[in-house]
DNA sequence: ACCTCAAACATTTTT
DNA sequence: TGTTTGAGGT
């Protein structure tokens, strides 16, 4: 073993080196951060401390293996196999399997994801007879999720005559009901959300003295990375583990704080030091990752926000290129100019494709780049969106393992009693239901109790489905594969995936083959190989989790995926009013600044090469509507940006012939302001002057007539026929027609 | 009970 | 644009 220490700055080593007592060290990007916390955790075992007695929360899972591996490497044994390290959600997931009798939670309690809490919520609504339009789905998890990571629970709510004014005020008078009758329902179904996970953890120390000591003795030292995102409950967790000892040291940005609207509060990394008053401060400012053009552009961005710690990254990097800056016409051709930049790189220095990223503000966006992509035959992989595991066909077939694991989880029932079909419909799913409810048992105890008049005909299709499942739970305990592959016949999902020969049926199937394979896979390695282990956490894997870095992928992800993760080619687009900063928070300055972290934050993953891109129209909600450039964009300091437009027809050219007009032809030069494009219609501003039998031209598409014109004043469409395109119907305040 | 199609609706960001 | 909902037919 070589002496690790040498590897690190004076900083990094004084981090490393403070074992006892409080530490916070603010990481700017690219120092160094996961260096530290790997080195630091090696130290600590190194220097006699027993991994079985370390709590390391991250950010991923797949972050927390990483370093595991990396540890090992350093201490040339396997003693970080010990220690507990992982998300928030995953580590007290774990600590509540162990204590769940203790809140009335059998062990095997199943884990609701978001879209099951979201179903849960809208059968609630409807049951209590409330205006969906009002009561939005929505609306109303995203206040119980805000509640829940404020520590505010149904009682407490409402008991609060604020918080329930507050809710009034926005019309959502039912909201304690709805809010109780939801936790209620997921008491009686043996089941958490996400933020139960919090909570409840919070709940057992709180009320549990004893398991709080018992959870205070082992982890007798505490890292908490990303601690800039964490919420209040999270806060309040970690600091009562961490109150006995008081080893607890927390990594984090302050200017990479981007999780607010998940509770995450920024004042908890920006008071941490009143709570430990011996607290030793750490700042790592010399960025090893970037560019000198990339980090003095950060720098130039992020001191627009008046809410942070002071600090000054700097970088003995190398300058390197200056930041692209691409301004095209429409979403497609941006997504084309992306396309077209990375085969160059990729061509011109011999890359893999796995050094390049595009990253997004939302996830709307990369459908373009798919379709650029695919065109020019780039390979990529989009992180986020849907992950595999809430796919449809997935997400049916594990309906069917939890309810065999759990059956009282009433929403995987509701899921697959009649999928696939057996008909099952919804008059008797209401009508057991209703008598659910009224014996306050689960639909599945209802079905094997069936005390209700049904036609024989109904009775036996529930019998057969009564029969199927009871078979399933009595073999839980034989291996994971088996079982799953019986499920999966039995059920008839497979044989139902079977028929449909489209293209997306076939992925259907493979989907549910991989998620067959995954388990035997898991069956394989895990010393106990059950379906409920296997289940255990499989709601709280992402698809960042997944290992296949080997591919030869290009990257797609939003910037809040992207937060950790560094590549050398980073192409960030979108930049435009309304997108980035997003129109949603443009009402308060802390969402602004919010959004301006999130730029610093794109910004910063790159490491050789920076593109910034913006269009001047783009398709939203399948309209065309004009662009201005993102504020952000004028907010860097000129110096720092290579400005470029190309005419749209150098589009069409084939780029293998054209690879040197790109960097050398196209026009270079500093904006003074960037173009603002009037959001006001500037061409035809009497679209009371258009008629029916009319010919215009359209910027886009060409020549056309108008068919016919519908809608009072300012929503007026229009329906014309392009000569190129076919029939279009248009927003005649949008569209910028000329008659001709 | 189930199927089909058109209208309505929806877009931040995630464990 | 892409997905979900509801009406109407079988």
């Amino acid at each position: 073993m070589t002496n690790y220490l040498n590897e690190l700055n004076p900083n990094q080593q004084q981090a490393v080196e403070h074992i006892d007592g409080p530490l916070m060290v603010v990481a700017g990007a690219g120092s160094g951060k996961t260096r530290v916390l790997t080195y630091r955790i090696a130290h600590l075992i190194k220097n006699g401390i027993d991994s079985f007695n370390i709590l390391a929360l991250t950010f991923t899972n797949k972050a927390a293996n990483e370093m595991k591996e990396r540890i090992n490497l350093i201490l040339n044994n396997s003693e970080s196999h010990n220690l507990w390290m992982g998300t928030f959600h995953s580590v007290f997931a774990k600590i509540l399997r162990f204590e769940s009798q203790k809140l009335n939670f059998s062990n095997n309690f199943t884990i609701y994801d978001t879209s099951d809490s979201k179903n849960l919520i809208k059968g609630i609504i409807k049951e209590l007879n409330l205006d969906k339009d009002i009561y939005k789905v929505n609306t109303v998890f995203n206040r119980i999720s805000q509640l829940k990571n404020s520590l505010i629970s149904h009682e407490n709510y409402r008991n609060n005559v604020e918080l329930k004014l507050y809710d009034e005020q926005r019309k959502l008078v039912e909201m304690g009901k709805i809010y109780s009758l939801y936790q209620k329902r997921l008491i009686s179904y043996d089941s958490m959300d996400f933020d139960d996970l919090l909570f409840n953890t919070y709940k057992l120390f709180n009320n549990f003295p004893e398991v709080l000591n018992k959870y205070q003795n082992k982890f007798k030292y505490i890292l908490v990375d990303e601690y800039q995102d964490t919420n209040h409950v999270q806060y309040m967790i970690i600091k009562r583990l961490a109150a006995m000892n008081e080893n607890i040291c927390v990594v984090g940005d302050d200017a990479q704080s981007i999780y607010s609207f998940r509770g995450a509060n920024i004042q908890n990394i920006l008071n941490f030091k009143n709570d430990y008053p011996d607290l030793k401060i750490i700042s790592l400012e010399k960025n090893y990752r970037s560019t000198k053009n990339i980090v003095e552009a950060s720098n130039s961005i992020i001191k627009n926000n008046i809410n942070q710690i002071k600090k000054t990254i700097y970088t003995e990097n190398e300058e390197g290129d200056p930041i692209h800056l691409q301004k095209t016409t429409n979403d497609n051709e941006e997504s084309f100019f992306v396309a077209k930049s990375i085969i160059e790189n990729q061509s011109k220095h011999k890359l893999n494709f796995k050094k390049f990223a595009v990253l997004y503000r939302t996830n709307a966006q990369s459908r373009t780049l798919e379709e650029a992509f695919r065109k020019n035959n780039i390979p990529y992989k989009i992180y986020g969106g849907l992950s595999f595991y809430q796919r449809k066909e997935v997400k049916d077939l594990l309906a069917y393992f939890r309810l065999t694991i759990n059956l009282k989880d009433n929403e995987s029932l509701r899921r697959i009693i009649n999928y696939p079909s057996r008909g099952i419909g919804n008059t008797t799913l209401q009508k057991l239901t209703i008598q659910a409810n009224n014996n306050e048992l689960s639909i599945f105890e209802t079905i094997n109790k069936l005390e209700i008049k049904l036609n024989s005909g109904t009775l036996n299709k529930l019998n057969n489905f009564k029969t199927m499942i009871n078979s399933f739970k009595s073999e839980l305990n034989i291996n994971a594969y088996d079982l799953a592959l019986r499920i999966a016949n039995l059920s008839g999902i497979l044989f139902e995936l079977k028929q449909d020969k489209t293209p997306e049926g076939i992925s259907r199937y493979e989907n549910i083959q991989e998620l067959l394979n995954a388990i035997k896979d898991f069956s394989e390695k895990n010393p106990e190989p059950t379906l409920t282990n296997f289940m255990s956490d499989i709601a709280l894997i992402t698809d960042k989790d997944d290992n296949n870095d080997k591919e030869n992928n290009v990257s797609l992800m939003t910037i809040h995926a992207a937060k950790g993760l560094e590549f050398p080619f980073v192409y960030v687009v979108g930049l435009e009013e309304n997108l980035f900063p997003s129109q949603m928070s443009m009402f308060s300055r802390e969402d602004l600044e919010e959004e301006r972290r999130l730029f610093y934050v794109a910004i910063t993953r790159a490491m050789k090469f920076l593109q910034l891109s913006f269009a001047t129209s783009r398709y939203r909600w399948g309209q065309l509507i004009d662009c201005e450039p993102s504020r952000f964009v004028e907010e860097i300091d000129k110096k720092f940006l290579l400005f470029k437009t190309q005419p749209i027809n150098k589009l069409k050219v084939n780029f293998k012939k054209n690879k040197k007009t790109f960097s050398n032809n196209s026009q270079s030069f500093i904006p003074k302001k960037l173009t603002k494009i009037s959001k006001i219609n500037n061409s035809t501003n009497n679209n009371s002057l258009l008629k029916s039998g009319m010919e215009v031209e359209h910027i886009k598409f060409g020549k056309g007539k108008i068919l016919s014109i519908e809608g009072i004043n300012g929503n007026k469409t229009a329906t014309i026929f392009f000569q190129n395109i076919g029939q279009k119907k248009l927003l005649l305040k949008f569209a910028k027609l000329k008659v001709i």
